[in-house]
DNA sequence: CGTGTCATTGATCAGTTTCAAGAGTTGTGG
DNA sequence: CCACAACTCTTGAAACTGATCAATGACACG
């Protein structure tokens, strides 16, 4: 893979210039000579919907930032039954440092681009760059809050508590509507009715029958069984059950 | 609170000489002069079991070890329903760094000893102590994987296998029995089964019927409703419901 | 226009919850 | 030291939620 090594009049490689990861992901935190080097490293991936990024027990060679689409982490047990741990969404980074293998799977969902770099030069920088390492543990502490936010939901949740809570994190996350407070927002679900189901520890029929209620209930609209409207966020949030204590 | 201040002829405060958390905690990243520093800020509480140490949306004004003892740290829905997200063993660091408010309850399950230090102090070391925040970043990834871990268990497994989950857990964290590799163990349970429903995400009736149920397979002996034996690990192992992928 | 994948819908079934009652424990004060 | 109160735990029966099994529908792709 080649590209332009140019260095831009402000000492920002040009591929690293309109790059998500530098504004709000790790490399914000590399100063122009740090950026120079790693982006000396780095690869550009597109890879499509449903190729395996890591496998469960196998080897990490490499870290990525995620520039676009949706990364599925996944975790399985012996005799099928998966779980979906997370998902990622640009400009987060992907990997886990400080261990020798994965202990999850990480697949694309969608079609995804990614910035890869190989598994020494991300080490080198954490070595190199303080703020480096405090943006990735920035990162894994609101990753550790995401898990935890979700284990309430695996845990305590009904079926149609659970799937109204996914459609408002998409909304969240991946709303294709420009307006952002205007209460409404449309979107294509990155999953399947099988991934959901994983994502939310139920069946897909179940999800199926809950995402037909709540269209029943004009709650939501759906175009084409992977795209999704939601008119009003405020009714959306009232099915998902309550969220912290004292109101 | 006041202690002696002196200092060992290594340079180690003689309050953290014995200290877990210098050996295996957040503290064994910190040089003896740092660790001075630190300790002249902390304070050493005993807590009695069932007390709050940090409600939801509340304010955070220190940071603790736990030198001994459970934390349990939950969240709860506005009806009601709580979940536990997580237990903190010894020599754990507790706290959320970088965040005005914790979205989490702190709660000590049984009797608990905690060295707590103000917020500043804390902040102070992470500038201070880049090896400091290291081991802040390689704790949280480690309850990141625990955080995801539980989740299959909570998203994916069945009633017998969650609770058989449990026990094997607290048989791994606070087996009292000397033996390690023996294959048994012998505990006290840190929860009431109000508490370990809410960890599993099912009702107190069932965890009640699934431990009768291991008693009467043979898989462990309950001696008084808090202090449980497990005979043979492997045995409960089986009953967790497979584990990774590939075997 | 098959063929395969994914989604929806229906009918039945099983596991878990709920409700209810009783058995054990622990602590308190007479 | 015993009796009573307050819990926590166990057990049973009924009710329900969500799973399973099965058939059909929708859509994309060769």
């Amino acid at each position: 893979m080649t590209f332009r090594q140019d260095i831009h009049s402000s000492g920002i490689p040009v591929l690293c210039f309109p790059c998500e990861a530098r504004r709000r992901g790790v490399c914000g935190a590399l100063d122009p000579d740090n950026l120079v080097g790693l982006a000396k490293t780095c690869s550009r991936r597109r890879i499509e919907s449903g190729m395996e990024l890591t496998g469960e027990a196998q080897n990490v060679d490499s870290y990525s930032n995620v520039l676009s689409g949706v990364v599925k982490l996944s975790k399985s047990l012996s005799d099928g039954r998966q779980q979906i741990v997370g998902l990622q969404f640009a400009p987060d980074f992907l990997g886990r440092p400080f261990k020798e293998e994965s202990s999850i799977n990480a697949e694309a969902a969608t079609a995804v681009t990614l910035c890869s770099f190989p598994r020494a030069a991300v080490e080198r920088m954490m070595k190199a760059s303080r703020e480096f390492e405090h943006r990735l543990l920035k990162q894994t502490l609101n990753e550790l809050d995401e898990a935890r936010e979700w284990m309430v939901t695996l845990g305590r949740k009904t079926a149609p508590e659970k799937v109204a809570t996914f459609l408002l994190m998409m909304a969240r996350n991946i709303d294709s509507s420009l307006d952002a407070a205007s209460g409404s927002a449309s979107f294509d679900l990155p999953l399947t009715r099988a991934e959901m189901s994983d994502f939310l520890g139920i069946t897909s029929e179940t999800v199926s029958r809950q995402l037909t209620r709540l269209r029943a209930d004009g709650v939501i609209r759906i175009e084409n069984a992977r795209h999704v409207t939601v008119d009003s966020i405020s009714r959306l949030e009232k099915r998902c059950g309550g969220g912290r204590e004292r109101p």
